[in-house]
DNA sequence: TTCATTGTTGAACGATCGTACAATAAGGGG
DNA sequence: CCCCTTATTGTACGATCGTTCAACAATGAA
């Protein structure tokens, strides 16, 4: 017969490659089919790989499940931070920067929801699951602490409660994610980082 | 042999019962186990009943946690009229009332959280659990809103945008109920109300 | 007491779960 | 070219899933 190009059937990657093409297979299957998206079988089936490949490349689902959680969190954590970053100097542009990233886009498709609520059930009762978010969720506050302590240098105010500040933006950007997430006709992301602007207006008065 | 009192294997019940206690035996156990929590074994056994008996009372598993979805909901807000009820007349005392049985005692409890967010989960793909979502948390909304708008009256403010200053105020709450269920240590019930107290006169000035 | 009603039990079914493992073959180094 | 490494496949296993259903028995009515 001939030696011609003979389509091999599959393709061999190196394990950093294969492993995050696992990672975000994960994460899709997760964000389309919910809870049940975390199933080795339907994850194999969205990388497009057979089942026994999971377990070559992690120790155990759990482990995939706990990294893909990671890199969720790491990605959208860095869309705000490139957001800030390209706004300049200005502590107050910085600030509407983050709102304005925090409502629009990737960050109110419906999935990502999805994504979300799943990832905390699963803190709620996995300590593996939790070490994550407890290592994840530390830089979130911080980056706010940071954009608000320089707003209040910026416009020397001294007497501030940061860490009431920081607790209570938090609250009002989680809180009208949500409910953006859940019914986009309650609120335009617009109106949503007018009323957080307006909110650190308040707390940090000008 | 003596016909004397012989101990019944099972207790036979009002549909209507089992059907309560088969309801509670789910919240329990999925307050418990999280999602893994919702299968008819486990729910079974937090019952003391036999596997077959849920499908005797319910058409299905998904009925089953649906109802319990229903029940879960309607308890928690039967919790904050009520406390809403005791407060008198006064619209600042009936809000300040919401906001403190809203910050206190039962929805703080960690498994509480551990609930809604596996009930979200399943919003998020299952119609059948989401046509509950929508059809109990309209009254949630309205509640807020009837407590704003008294409280607008009693001031003589017309001006204010009702619509924006309930999604503000549910955004307020819900991020600070959630903050507070990660990290009790993050700011204290009563900080949190007031944080709530005083927005709300920031957006209906006294 | 006897009987009919029906709430309740528990085994059984097929499906799917996570994991293990032997067999296969892709791809690079000699 | 062959060979070695190992990424990849796919079957198999035991456990658990939701549902079905025949048999049992608790309870009230006759």
């Amino acid at each position: 017969m001939s030696n011609a190009a003979r389509k091999p059937r599959y393709e061999r990657q190196v394990a950093s490659d294969r492993r995050e093409a696992l990672v975000d297979a994960a994460i899709e299957s997760l964000k389309r089919y919910g809870h049940d998206g975390l199933s080795v079988r339907r994850i194999a089936a969205e990388a497009g790989v057979s089942i026994g490949l999971i377990n070559h490349h992690f120790p155990n689902k759990d482990s995939l499940v706990a990294e893909s959680y990671r890199t969720f969190s790491r990605r959208l954590a860095a869309d705000f931070e490139r957001a800030v970053a390209a706004a300049g100097a200005d502590p107050r542009a910085r600030l509407r920067a983050y709102f304005d990233s925090f409502f629009s886009g990737p960050n109110l498709d419906p999935q990502v929801l999805t994504a979300w609520v799943v990832y905390w059930s699963l803190v709620q009762v996995s300590p593996e699951m939790r070490a994550v978010r407890d290592a994840e969720g530390r830089g979130y506050g911080e980056v706010l602490g940071r954009l608000l302590s320089d707003l209040a240098r910026s416009r020397g105010v001294a007497s501030v409660d940061l860490d009431t500040a920081v607790t209570g933006l938090t609250a009002f950007l989680d809180g009208l994610w949500l409910q953006l997430c859940l019914d986009p006709r309650s609120i335009r992301p617009a109106d949503a980082a007018a009323l957080c602007d307006d909110w650190v207006d308040h707390v940090i008065k000008p």
